[in-house]
DNA sequence: CGAACCTTTGACACAAATCAAGTCACGTGG
DNA sequence: CCACGTGACTTGATTTGTGTCAAAGGTTCG
């Protein structure tokens, strides 16, 4: 499952994202080389809420779900995390074990290194200051969501998370713009705190006026613009 | 509104406290001849939303609250900051302005700093691990408050936002702990997302129930386990 | 071909928002 | 010191958005 690189990983790979772009040749090549790559299929879990925190990963292709569970059993889904991001950045907010859990919404593919390695990144020219932007970032995505959650009725979280997921994965098909990965009803009700049943409503009633369209796991956005009208208050 | 400190400032005021507990007296001088200390009343605004984040604070004593304000005009409270936190910390976020408005929610006493000062703190040996750790635990609290927002119903995320007050401001009185600071049935509902109505009536339930007591703007909790239990699911 | 799963739709119940008065405490100023 | 006004709180009646319960249809994959 984990392995180290067979053959070297490619420069080009760190270059273009923030938190490497201020660095030396050198010392991307020197990360990479202690750098773990793994592949995970869609729906695997990369850490568990809870286990210590041992590495911490960058995420080079796919989207990374990142879900807490209750004491009763229900998911609640926290975020979403695009390829380019680091992820399971506990070292660096002083914690030592993970504070949720981390799954690959599609196949995914990442880089990872050992947490004891975190002091000698962050002394890296610029690491810090955009690792840390990417923290305030989350902060503030997180901090949305509970303005929307205390604030705003189903319909209109629902089609703000969907309006969320096109912004963030969406690719351009013939017809509208499609979610990036697989997404069910239960997936969208756990990101917006409600039930699979409600948001099959929605998903039929906005099909029926022609602002979605959707297959089994897959949703097209055909009508951006009255999604995030709906997204408002007043409908 | 805003002034120099008249008198030189305490080093005591600082030893104690996480952030620069590690550092040297001279290095405390050094932080405290550059602060400004402010007395802010209740119910007054320290920064707004959007405003250009031009110092960040140290809160001394009192409770600020963090809130943010829709479009529509609700108040939403992100999150309540205990004395002896810094908050307004813009700039180790990578933000040039205000993610939210903070005002106090009883007479509260704080120092501030330029913006551009931070980074010269930052430099701090242990400053920055533990203002991240702060970090840390808030993203943890806001994220346990989207748990609790997608998964519990109104009477329970109440209970909790009660119970965790309870914990971070509460102080003995005869007969229960009381909130350390000013609450109305408005300020409870705008931290838990429902109606001053809802809150109204289950303070007056719990009142009957022997498990609150309740003035105007106080709250005391009478019987905090059974507090804790109707915090809970299932009740 | 069947099993596992995602999805849809209807009927019903209920928690909580909304609508609507009205009482009660407190601080202010005459 | 009392009257007055404002803001906090309470409580009932009504409405409604969503959850829950229930059942069945559709897709995918082994």
């Amino acid at each position: 499952m984990t392995r180290p690189p067979l053959n070297r990983l490619d420069e080009s790979l760190l270059t273009p994202l923030p938190p490497f772009s201020r660095l030396e040749r050198s010392e991307i090549r020197a990360i990479l080389d202690q750098a773990v790559s793994r592949r995970v299929e869609e729906g695997a879990t990369v850490f568990h809420e809870g286990a210590p925190a041992d590495r911490f990963f960058l995420l080079l292709d796919g989207t990374i779900r990142v879900i807490r569970v209750t004491a009763t059993g229900e998911h609640v889904t926290a975020l979403h995390i695009p390829a380019g991001q680091l992820f399971g950045i506990a070292p660096a907010l002083g914690k030592d074990h993970y504070p949720a859990t981390a799954q690959a919404a599609s196949e995914a593919l990442m880089l990872s290194w050992p947490a004891r390695l975190w002091p000698r990144f962050a002394a890296l020219d610029g690491f810090t200051t955009e690792t840390y932007a990417t923290v305030g970032k989350r902060l503030g995505e997180i901090n949305d969501r509970i303005v929307e959650m205390a604030t705003l009725a189903v319909e209109q979280r629902v089609a703000n998370a969907l309006a969320r997921l096109v912004n963030q994965t969406g690719r351009k098909v013939e017809g509208g713009i499609e979610i990036g990965f697989p997404l069910t009803r239960q997936d969208l009700s756990e990101m917006t705190g409600t039930t699979l049943h409600t948001v099959s409503r929605l998903l039929s009633a906005w099909e029926k006026d022609g602002i979605v369209s959707s297959r089994r796991k897959h949703v097209t956005v055909t009508d951006p613009h009255r999604l995030v009208v709906l997204g408002q208050r007043r409908g």
